[in-house]
DNA sequence: TTAAACTTTCAAAAATAATTGAAACTTATT
DNA sequence: AATAAGTTTCAATTATTTTTGAAAGTTTAA
């Protein structure tokens, strides 16, 4: 296989594998093409690699700029805007970890703890939701709290996290 | 809040956050009805509640059933199927985890692994693309093996590892 | 202060994904 | 073996999400 081909292979993955995780394919196909780019990329180089509009990039590329996963970067003598990627794979986890956690399951949370509060009469039907809801409470407050508590790890992270599973 | 409208307000929450997961609406409605209900529940009576129809509901099942979190039941002297889910929590994230895994994160990584062996020439662009997607491949791959590792656990894996995150 | 270079916005269009509903199928009962 | 009870399938429809493109907005430079 040669660059271009692996390098289109990639960028098509990449965004598949997005949308199956709820992210937008061509958001995720821009953060793979900035990712394995060695320098920072223009709009209009984005746009022509992946066949996207510019509204499209401008879009796409705010709301990843949004997560904190893509940076914008001016060149000297140079009037257009470049982007790079964060490349640093723990760096990029974390931040995706955190933005996950802030958007969806702290709002989620919430909702679990309103309804795993009601009071629950006498009816087996109405005990076990209150029971089950609480005990997913639980669950999802414990996951999340494993998520930040990577976050305030140093470096490489998940190698430590695995040694320490695997001991 | 009532009993009812909590019910409700869970289903909704369930399915939205299913939804941003890439899991659709439906489906995880579906899962959420059938976690907070002490007894097995028919087709007729899901589609009831959700306000579904046939087709939508019987799809929906069928692919719960594949994830292995939704099981069918039988009741002596009805004819009709009725159908139970994964209450365990444990086990829920357990074979969520194994089936995202087989059916996206596995494929992936296969992909990464060829498009990172491709033979880099001498140009930094090409150098950098076999360097970063490698990097990415290991950390996919170790990312993947820590979600088999915690299969393995038995019971409460979750409290487990968040005690050892901790010390 | 005007014009050129570039970016953002957003209503409309296109693409994608989910849903319906009725026919076909399956299984149990008379 | 005919009918009834129930389930599955899938082409067509509907809903949702994404994308486009051109007008409006912004910034820089002469």
């Amino acid at each position: 296989m040669e660059f271009k081909e692996a390098k289109n292979k990639f960028v098509q993955t990449w965004g598949a594998l997005g949308s199956q995780w709820g992210i937008n394919k061509t958001m995720a196909q821009i953060h793979a093409l900035l990712m394995v780019s060695n320098e920072a990329v223009s709009m209009e180089d984005i746009m022509e690699e992946l066949q996207i509009s510019r509204g499209n990039a401008s879009m796409n590329l705010r709301a990843l700029m949004d997560w904190g996963i893509v940076y914008k970067e001016y060149k000297a003598g140079e009037r257009k805007e470049f982007f790079t990627a964060e490349k640093d794979l723990d760096e990029l986890a974390v931040k995706i970890s955190r933005e996950r956690s802030k958007r969806e399951i702290k709002p989620a949370l919430k909702i679990l703890k309103e309804v795993s509060t009601i009071e629950a009469k006498d009816s087996a039907e109405e005990k076990h939701f209150v029971d089950q809801t609480s005990k997913l409470y639980d669950f999802v407050l414990k996951a999340d709290n494993m998520l930040d508590k990577i976050t305030e790890f140093n470096d490489n992270w998940l190698g430590k996290l695995v040694m320490k599973i695997m001991k």
